[in-house]
DNA sequence: ATGGTCCCCTGACCGC
DNA sequence: TGCGGTCAGGGGACCA
């Protein structure tokens, strides 16, 4: 479900409802995530949440001990609801605070996951990731770069962790058809220029997208329960057969890199 | 290193 | 209304 906007859309919503809280319990009603929700997360049990953060789709939920990471899958969302709200089917872990609130996950697929660590940072999930989408590293430059000699397909080149972060199925196809480029093209065969252009569609997009309060395709709420506004503004996404709306040509879709792609294929080169 | 494939799991939707 | 098939926003693990 979520890509970036969805996490920060997330992030955003409940910051301001658990900074400050101390945790005084954990449920786990449901521990098979990806990976078993470790015991240690009991850490966040006695002292305040000092902050929230994002580094890629991880959510860090900081106390002085370390941080819980938090990723929400494909169908994970999070909550600050009462305690006395019994939990649904699917609600598998509620992080309790000393005000009768607690913040809950609901998952129900399972892709996602809960774990503990003292430097999240360097935890093996996070350590190796690329920088950030509006990073001043990241531009057309460093794109390039990472391309060289590259013959995979500009898309999955595009969603590939290591080289930016945060970039889903969804915002990959709409920044690629804001640049003009092919989804099919080999990575390493994007000129600098265009590479510079799919940059600033990359953050365009994203940062369109969180002002939207993200997307919701089928069910991705944020924490106050809204759905995100930015299906409305797809280019591409999930319009196969429609026309495009910058030249008017047929749109198709396409399985690249195991995934449902979406492009102009003939503004699109 | 790189690229391709498979898989975890549940629910929604579509055609019959 | 029921049933089977297909697809889904992520990404780690494994293979050549």
């Amino acid at each position: 479900m979520p890509e970036l906007p969805e996490v920060e859309t997330t992030r955003r919503g409940i910051e301001p409802l658990i900074v400050g809280k101390p945790v005084v319990a954990l449920d786990v009603r449901e521990k098979r995530l990806r990976w078993p929700v470790p015991a240690q997360l009991q850490a966040l049990i006695g002292l305040p949440i000092s902050a929230v953060r994002r580094r890629a789709k991880y959510l860090l939920l900081d106390n002085e001990r370390g941080s819980a990471i938090i990723h929400l899958g494909m169908s994970g969302s999070l909550r600050v609801v009462a305690t006395s709200v019994s939990p649904q089917r699917h609600d598998h872990v509620d992080v309790v605070f000393d005000d009768g609130t607690c913040l809950r996950l609901r998952d129900p697929r399972r892709f996602g996951a809960v774990l503990w660590s003292r430097q999240p940072l360097r935890h093996k999930l996070l350590r190796s990731l690329g920088p950030e989408p509006f990073d001043l590293e990241f531009d057309g430059a460093y794109l390039r770069s990472r391309a060289r000699g590259r013959r995979a397909a500009v898309k999955a080149f595009l969603m590939d962790s290591r080289v930016v972060v945060g970039v889903g199925n969804i915002y990959a196809s709409e920044a690629l058809h804001a640049a003009g480029i092919h989804p099919r093209r080999p990575a390493g065969r994007v000129s600098q220029a265009r590479y510079e252009a799919l940059c600033e569609a990359v953050r365009e997009v994203l940062s369109q997208a969180i002002g939207f309060g993200g997307t919701t395709l089928r069910d991705f709420a944020s924490p106050d329960g809204e759905p995100g506004y930015f299906r409305h503004a797809l280019a591409v996404y999930g319009r196969a057969g429609e026309p495009c709306l910058h030249c008017g040509h047929t749109l198709r879709q396409e399985t690249i890199a195991q995934r449902s792609s979406f492009f102009c294929p003939l503004c699109q080169r």
